[in-house]
DNA sequence: TCCCTAATAGACACCGGTGTCAAAAACAAG
DNA sequence: CTTGTTTTTGACACCGGTGTCTATTAGGGA
């Protein structure tokens, strides 16, 4: 047991011990801590002096009774990927490292008939600072209704919603999907089976439009037959490559709505004996741990989540935070997501016939 | 907006309220909260249909500082495997879903200097009624010290550590990695590759031992140059991989001691046109989503990680929690890890020439 | 030097609960 | 009906901070 502070066995200094060692009031110590305006230069250094030879560190209970509120961030989730929610609490604490605040993790069963009260109760006892809302239950208007009416300030974090009120945090997929199936279509790709994300994701209908817009933008157009609707599972991906790959003229690439339903679709192709890229290209999106873990390697896109979770911080509580040079606090923000070029692309074999 | 709660608006009911309403004092209030047994049957009703009408929630805060401790848990992890923090994240919100309990999410640099104090900060600050230590930290004998100094209780979670003081729960990944192996062996493997995990995880010592626990009661020795030792992350796997397939009398089976460095050496191995399993068996351990999207699916040991989150849980707060029959409050706890045989492994080609 | 104003500091109640200890009520026995 | 004992309840201080408002001090102009 190396270096023992002292101070670790006895009891903690509160407020009191700090103004009586300092020979002023409480409340004067109280604005020291707060940064009032409202006090000497040389008091506030003889204060400080003091704070720092008792090792004082104010108590936030008591704070969060005063101020009737505590100092932490709710993150408020139903998002079935755990890797997503997982970065994105990584950028959120990112944020808060050296604050005060602290990161109160909260799913949430959007299922239940009781959400909204489970909610309610979640917020009244532990009266965050704000609340961050991932999709997709970002996108539940009664949430952020709730959130109102409790005070409880929040971000949402989404794919566009310019049209709702409130901050939100969305990054540009759409225009990167489409920028990523143009390469496909450049490539030579004619015939690209989409797989669709689940209903009630507006991310699954971002990355469709993305998608349809680069097919627009070459003047194809989608055979109902090379769409498929996943669910962002493995399973679903691979159910989807079957359709897509038995048809008589298969397609020369596949784009995936998310990277865990591309696995699934490479899995059926490279089971199928079919080539990865040469004779199939696959897109992913999300930029996950499985992208770089499967083989070929996935191209895909890397959606910023985890510097959506700092920046979104950064907007709930800028107020509490130390201030960072790119963010101030508008009522939106827009990150970019980024199209990464990994082994699973190339151009059609039937195309040059190399 | 469909049901809006009348109370949602107006400001909570506070306990001088139910008092004032119930008429009694604020303390008879505080007793039926606590469930003190100094209380007549008759007034405990009486209050109760008064907390119920008015909807009251006590406040934690208000509560935290007069108990002086707060309703919380602490998560304190340095693992670097985002999955199985989540996993074990998601256990323990299993374990206090329906509680008054809410949980702390805390990551800790392990590399710094002030790691100590900053976790003492932290600790002093939030109050927590205890602390979870996922591993390799849980293995910090100076930081379960602070824990037990700052009357912090605790939890350690990781592999095996009877020897230490305080509670604990482990899973048995040496037998089961003994018992993959020997499957390995039963196959007819006999050069075995060992990708090992990096030092001080008790972790990878564990799965070490494992491994060598089954090719000891075969009778059989690892060669120096079978053993490689990887940082659990994919590139030390790929690393590893191209040691041991440039080897002259190259293995016909891999151990990585988890998924994410088997991942690698199936990416090398496929990059070399070595074909898995027939000429090469690869296991894994954890299970983590990789184990199933990549291709071939690779076999591979599952720790109970989710289950251990919420046993953690439950044996770090049972005074808080309702009692669950599987649980009670020993010092220690062993959770089973399981073998899960998938696609990744296969006698090897040269021993019967199929 | 004196007065007026602005800047600074402090007194005190309060946030919403719990601990302590004494008072009141209920019950049993004489 | 008393008295003694056990239950049940309440008064009040306290946990460790902050808000409000008043008192004090410092500075500037006449």
């Amino acid at each position: 047991m190396p270096q023992k502070t002292d101070r670790s066995s006895s009891k903690q200094p509160t407020i009191n011990d700090v103004a009586a060692l300092a020979g002023v009031s409480k409340k004067t110590v109280s604005r020291v801590i707060n940064n009032s305006a409202l006090i000497s230069d040389k008091t506030r250094k003889n204060v400080q002096e003091v704070i720092a030879s008792l090792g004082f560190v104010p108590n936030p209970q008591a704070r969060a009774l005063a101020f009737r509120r505590n100092f932490l961030i709710a993150l408020l989730h139903d998002n079935p990927n755990a890797q997503t929610v997982l970065n994105f609490q990584n950028g959120v604490l990112d944020a808060i490292k050296d604050s005060d605040l602290a990161l109160l993790v909260r799913p949430i069963d959007r299922g239940s008939p009781d959400m909204l009260e489970d909610v309610r109760i979640f917020l009244e006892k532990q009266r965050p600072i704000g609340a961050l809302l991932l999709p997709p239950i970002s996108e539940n208007d009664d949430l952020t209704a709730l959130c109102q009416s409790l005070g409880v300030r929040y971000v949402r974090i989404g794919s566009t919603a310019l049209d709702e009120p409130g901050k939100c945090v969305s990054s540009n997929d759409r225009e990167v999907v489409a920028e990523a199936c143009r390469k496909l279509i450049e490539m030579g790709h004619r015939r690209i089976g989409f797989v669709r994300g689940p209903e009630g994701f507006r991310s699954a209908r971002e990355r469709e439009l993305g998608f349809l817009d680069a097919l627009h933008s070459a003047d194809l157009t989608l055979a109902d037959e090379l769409c498929v609707k996943g669910n962002y599972r493995i399973d679903s991906g691979t159910e989807a490559a079957h359709k897509l790959l038995s048809l008589a003229n298969r397609p020369t690439a596949i784009f995936a709505s998310n990277d865990e339903m591309a696995a699934g679709v490479m899995q059926v192709a490279l089971g199928l004996g079919i080539k990865v890229p040469e004779q199939l290209s696959i897109i992913g999106f999300d930029d996950s741990p499985t992208a770089t873990h499967i083989w070929p390697r996935l191209t895909t896109v890397r959606w910023p989540i985890r510097e959506m979770g700092s920046h979104s911080a950064h907007m709930l509580v800028s107020d509490f935070l130390p201030p960072v040079e790119g963010i101030d606090e508008p009522e939106y923000a827009m990150l970019r997501s980024r199209f990464i070029e990994r082994q699973s692309v190339a151009p059609p074999e039937t195309d040059k016939g190399e």
